[in-house]
DNA sequence: GGTTTGACCATAA
DNA sequence: CTTATGGCCAAAC
């Protein structure tokens, strides 16, 4: 694949958005998604962060609403954002989830909290 | 310009 | 808890 090396538009949000979350600390991809208005469009954070390669943009910060690590395929990228991680203080659970009620941050109050997974 | 896809999410079983 | 299915929308082919 190669994708352009200029903003191609709705990536270049995502880019933004990403960039906005402060060091240890973690975002989902549906807040991401979210914040920039819509929340179906999570896959395209996703996708967008996949054509990253060595950018401004601490993509590692992005994880899934499973408060996991999404990979599809290649697994190196999952173990590769889990150092990056840790390297900014985040901790991993037994099961590689990390504390999402703590560090997950949030881009503005847009988003609702009706639902609150209460769980453990 | 239609088809495929994808680092997702919510819901159901 | 895990697995399966539907949906959603932009970019790549």
């Amino acid at each position: 694949m190669a994708p352009r090396a200029v903003g191609p538009g709705f990536h270049a949000k995502v880019f933004a958005m990403v960039k906005r979350v402060p060091p240890g600390r973690i975002t989902t991809y549906g807040d991401v998604a979210t914040a920039l208005g819509s929340p179906r469009v999570a896959r395209h954070v996703g996708w967008a962060l996949a054509s990253l390669t060595d950018r401004d943009v601490p993509w590692h910060r992005v994880i899934n609403a499973q408060a996991r690590i999404s990979f599809k395929g290649d697994s190196v990228r999952g173990e590769l954002q889990r150092q990056l991680l840790e390297a900014e203080g985040v901790k991993f659970d037994t099961r590689d989830r990390v504390d999402m009620k703590a560090l997950r941050y949030r881009f503005h109050d847009l988003i609702h909290s009706d639902t609150e997974t209460l769980d453990v």
